[in-house]
DNA sequence: ATGACTGCAAAGACTTTGCATCTTT
DNA sequence: AAAGATGCAAAGTCTTTGCAGTCAT
């Protein structure tokens, strides 16, 4: 059983940041989002919390990118783009996936699934355009 | 431009122990599987020659599981499912997504796509028994 | 007062890299 | 001989953690 959790500005302020920005944050950039307003909080708080946000389900990871760990404060179901060349990490609302897929990976696998992640790979708009303005 | 690449003894080995295995290893397991029959190979060598291999496109990134990198030596569009107790990787040939849906999604967000990734997460049946077995 | 939360800094884990040496061509 | 590949170990990144002090209940 997870021991009680007390209220905490920082963690409040923390889950804050996460849930206003859709750019899918690492936990450095929740810690310099942060760093004006609580200039005595600490990465190891950050960490922290994200870790026991994703224990609640509050959040959930979208995987590593670059290196970084990535998070998402949107738990409903939905697919991702991330960009190879500057990392962005996007969500794609409107790609809908099959919702009993988990359920029938299930069944033909013998396996017990909690969810899926769709992520596609590639790069985004605004890096398409510094490329192509490089060329020129 | 890559720059010329020469045989070797040792890239050739890791790419074969990659290709031998279903398991979606770490650069750690290969090295420890190599290791018997190449006692002077080197973690670094493993390393660079995966991100050698993942240049040419003859090995993909699974993604991180547990802190380390995954690697898959089928390149060929094909599911995952990881399991988050035991962190193992498996491949569900037999759960197919729809060929076209790269292309839907360039067409309806702008973005260039190279590929997509689709992995389900949950227990996997090794360890859904030991659980069970655990409560008994 | 109790026990949770935090800052700080050290420790950990994984990966990358510089350099001298060894191999391939 | 020239240039790539490797071993070794150091360095680099990101993340976790121990401990003493602080804060919520």
């Amino acid at each position: 059983m997870e021991r009680a959790t007390r209220y905490s500005k920082k963690r409040e302020a923390i889950l804050n940041v996460i849930r206003a920005t859709d750019i899918h944050p690492s936990a450095e950039w929740v810690y310099q989002k942060l760093k004006p307003d609580h200039p005595d909080l600490s990465l190891g708080t950050v960490y922290r919390n994200l870790a026991l946000f994703q224990r609640q389900g509050m959040i959930q990871s979208v995987g590593v990118v670059n290196g970084q760990e990535r998070f998402d404060g949107v738990t409903a179901p939905h697919s991702h783009f991330v960009c190879r060349r500057c990392g962005a990490v996007m969500d794609l609302h409107r790609t809908k996936l099959d919702v009993g897929l988990d359920h029938r990976v299930e069944e033909e696998y013998g396996l017990s699934v909690e969810r899926h992640e769709l992520i596609f790979y590639g790069c985004c708009q605004d890096c398409l355009g510094k490329a192509e303005a490089h060329k020129i």
